[in-house]
DNA sequence: CTGAAAGCGCTTACAG
DNA sequence: CTGAAAGCGCTTACAG
């Protein structure tokens, strides 16, 4: 089933057929109507190999996720962000081809991701600083779009939150609330969201006239057990609210308070970073900054179709907007009154 | 760049390229090592697209996960599944198309899949009973291996784990510890795992001699709500253990059981189905069947790769051992007796 | 063992 | 608006 066999069925010519499958305005109505009702009728898919050999795109993108295995089990952000490029490249009748890779890919990878030659464009999710992939993909001019900000972001498009700004909003409600004694467990401090929330935490403290103390500080890395060493590490110097700079960590920090008999928000407030569909169900519901992740990989994949088809539009740097949603982790809130 | 090139500066034919590229044993070792030198100087990866049109087969995959959205987000399940069938297919230098889908999928994403001309095989996990694309696939010829036995199997290729002599085990666990009001929380029950499981825990009650009731029976949906909805609907009737069908659930039991005071292991004793990377993380440290997820989707490459290659050997049926993995969560074990 | 050539299924100037 | 034809980059009989 080709479109020979199809131009035949339709008693016009392969050019014609192929032209009514793109929709090439070059048609006559009549043509297309017989067209049409054979495609429908055999329900006709054109092969992609084929046409991407003859017009040189494919209506495939890749999807690059460079975490460490580990993180990509524990933390539901990335499971969000395939679900929104999928989504999204289906309704564009686009395919997704998909690399997991440790941090460190290799080369062969590389390699294999840029020459390929089935894929339009590529989406690179939480690449490290100084990503390979990336110089590689700017060389050869290839499309691509980031989903977090990268460390030279001028002439790369990029989809990111404004994790500065959201961190900010998530400690001075700490601070509005009379907290005084502020303590944040980071994300990895090799990565920009890691270096951007940590400094919206500085900003609001200095908004709020409170002392910065390194030793209020933690250095996390995502996981959920680095939440938990940071609370066992900052307990002893008595912080009453912790800001956790993504939710997994979270969880283990509920947890290390918990064995420590510390209730929250009784005895200290905690505030997150991310809103992942578990938030909402600790216990106590988890106070904590949204970050619209589906949404984020949606618009990565226009964003990158758009490149793609207008590869002389300038480069884009969308920062969708955060949101504080508060729950009960920090005590004396609305939400946590009405429950008393 | 191209075969062309290659040729050109090695000093052969394109066929010649092709064939070293191929492994085919017709070729003199000068004049593969000749072309090989070339092939690495230049770092030449063959476009798939082209090699797909004229070999008719591309070394690319698909995999489809038809699974809701919910609990794509919340089991790690899925995660772990796509890093083995990434990290196989990556070994054996295949890549990866990714489907995600609600489990009603379009027609229009099926004729995707099936026609895209783009793809040797598929691998489907957690495929519904009937789902439709396993027929088309049957009806097309072409080669799939599902994750999770399908209900009519005899001439599929699947992976899966034994479900029921897991369950089974798990429950004889707690009935040698000398549990007798043993409940469940169930899979959802119109999956097979969900009929699997309870059928292991109604066979372990058997051989014990235990009284089977259906009020201790709950039908959970692998959520971790119902999970929690479990727990609380069966607390009243005072079950001294539970065995959760699958780890997620298990978080929604620990925090009903937490809100109601009860203790693990003391006052009700836990085992849970799958061994995700949270369980050892739990408080208590869950007790649990293994299921060896990566290994599974690393099995499904190269089950769905043989039968790419090999069209003419039988179905395969792989089933991956079972494993339980005891921690502190059922009490009196051998583990909890040396914490105290 | 090696190369010239046909062909995979499309798209897209080009001529009409 | 439409069709004949060239061409995309490979693989693979076929002949030698």
């Amino acid at each position: 089933m080709n479109l020979e066999t199809i131009a035949k069925l339709a008693g016009v010519s392969r050019s014609t057929v192929s032209r009514v499958i793109n929709n090439s305005p070059n048609v006559s109505d009549e043509a297309r109507d017989r067209v049409q009702i054979v495609l429908t009728q055999t329900n006709f898919q054109p092969n992609i190999a084929a046409r991407s050999l003859a017009a040189g795109h494919t209506q495939v993108i890749g999807l690059v996720i460079p975490a460490t295995i580990s993180r990509l089990f524990s933390d539901p952000f990335f499971p969000l962000l395939i679900q929104g490029v999928s989504s999204a490249c289906n309704s564009r009748d686009h395919s997704v081809m998909l690399w997991l890779a440790e941090p460190e890919y290799e080369r062969r990878m590389i390699r294999q991701i840029l020459y390929n030659g089935i894929i339009d464009g590529v989406i690179i999710s939480s690449a490290i600083i100084n990503d390979p992939l990336v110089d590689a993909l700017q060389e050869r001019n290839i499309p691509f779009v980031m989903v977090g900000e990268p460390r030279a972001a001028q002439h790369i498009n990029f989809i990111d939150v404004d994790n500065d700004a959201g961190a900010q909003r998530a400690v001075m409600h700490l601070a509005r609330l009379g907290y005084k004694r502020i303590a944040t467990i980071t994300c990895a401090l090799n990565t920009e969201v890691g270096l951007a929330r940590l400094a919206g935490y500085r900003q609001a403290l200095y908004l709020s006239g409170l002392q910065e103390e390194s030793a209020l500080i933690y250095e996390g890395d995502f996981s959920t057990e680095s939440g938990y060493q940071g609370a066992k590490r900052l307990l002893p110097i008595k912080p009453d609210a912790i800001f956790v700079a993504s939710d997994p960590m979270t969880q283990g920090t509920y947890r290390a308070l918990a064995e420590s008999g510390i209730r929250i928000p009784e005895d200290i407030a905690i505030v997150g970073f991310d809103d992942l569909p578990f938030s909402a169900h600790l216990t106590p519901p988890l106070t904590t900054v949204r970050q619209p992740v589906i949404n984020m990989g949606s618009v990565a994949v226009e964003t990158l179709i758009d490149a793609i088809e207008h590869p002389e539009r300038p480069v884009r740097h969308v920062r969708l907007p955060t949101e504080l949603v508060i729950r009960s982790s920090c005590g004396l809130s609305l939400h946590s009154q009405i429950k008393k």
